[in-house]
DNA sequence: GTCTATAGAAGGATAGAC
DNA sequence: GTCTATCCTTCTATAGAC
């Protein structure tokens, strides 16, 4: 099915969802919607009313989109290393596709405390935690220790592609490649998460 | 010095940097930098011209204040494991006392490519490179191994920051406290990377 | 359902008095 | 230097013809 044959309210929520994941609800334009979609501006009051409804739309569709990716993952029942590459490798992947989905989702959470909470309903908390304990290292890990564990992971798949521009922009100073480096990243993020929680395991942390 | 002694474009300019630094170039209002001054808005014209002028010299001053406290940790002599210890301790305090600075860095360098090369501008790459290799781990590390060391320490210390409304809300399903938990990893992630480091020295990367 | 034209609100910028 | 009043542009939103 291409553009043309769409029905409008498709094609304009399309042209939406680009607008928005770009820009932000602060910097996207109606008119901007409007000419993406290859329509007039009244067309996207007929269908949605205001720029906030449409704008909710496109927010709640993308924070779906970007959690399933997320909470399917930690849900595997598969050892911590083949669990470790499958995540970075599912991950990573969906991430390189979507390049501005989590810079607008953290953006916009930041700036609306009702998305946060938007957002933060999706997520179902005993799934992750179940998925992610029955396989987890190290049976006599402190509990606050699993937290840290996860967050790292996290910061560790997302922040490379948050930062895409000063990444790239640093690393082309030293004529390497910001997709070579992602790519080499789905190898190099598991081997570095699985080394440290061998090497912690081997070398407990001092008492504070 | 109080508020009433600051001379007048001193209170635009903390003012400015404020409204400018919690809702970025697209959310923020010159009503509500006037506001926040308690000046009115045609001073904030007298001043600084435009609405772009005064953020322009925001975004120097916030670029700067938060390159400089990334670098100078870099160039330290001294072991690998102090040092990382020194930079979690130092630049997470940092950005404690500055939550929102490098989400307002990320945003802005995000939505505008002319200051991506402003803020790309002001990096020295060899006082960098030759502070962090200068004390390097493992002398036989391979070149792309070390950019990637690099994004992992800055991933693990920046994103928790920058994803700080959407930790703070799972953390406190969970009864922990987002402020306690970024209190520990001041120990954990250099513990981690550390553990990481040394992990992978001895597991070598199986080639791909 | 789709368009043109325009109303109406918001926000950046300026004129001019003091 | 600082203020009030106001202009002008930009943008969201609606009216009304087809």
């Amino acid at each position: 099915m291409n553009k043309e044959d769409k029905i409008t309210e498709d094609k304009i929520f399309d042209a939406a969802t680009e607008e928005f994941e770009e820009k932000g609800m602060d910097g996207a334009r109606m008119q901007n919607i409007a000419d993406r979609a290859g329509i007039n501006k009244a067309l996207l009051h007929y269908y949605f009313r205001t720029k906030d409804k449409l704008f909710m739309a496109v927010f709640d569709m993308l924070a779906e989109k970007l959690f399933k990716k997320f909470a399917g993952i930690f849900e595997l029942d598969m050892p911590m290393d083949k669990k470790l590459e499958y995540f970075f490798t599912e991950h990573m992947s969906f991430l390189e596709k979507n390049p501005k989905l989590p810079m607008f989702i953290l953006r916009e959470v930041t700036r609306n405390p009702e998305l946060l909470e938007k957002f933060l309903s999706k997520i179902n908390f005993e799934n992750i935690e179940s998925g992610m304990i029955k396989n987890i290292p190290r049976k006599d890990m402190p509990e606050n220790d699993f937290a840290h564990l996860m967050i790292s992971i996290v910061s560790l798949s997302v922040f490379p592609i948050v930062a895409k521009p000063i990444i790239e922009g640093i690393l082309s100073k030293q004529d390497i490649s910001y997709d070579k480096f992602i790519e080499e990243r789905l190898q190099y993020s598991p081997w570095f998460i699985q080394s440290a929680i061998l090497g912690m395991a081997e070398n407990p942390k001092n008492p504070k």
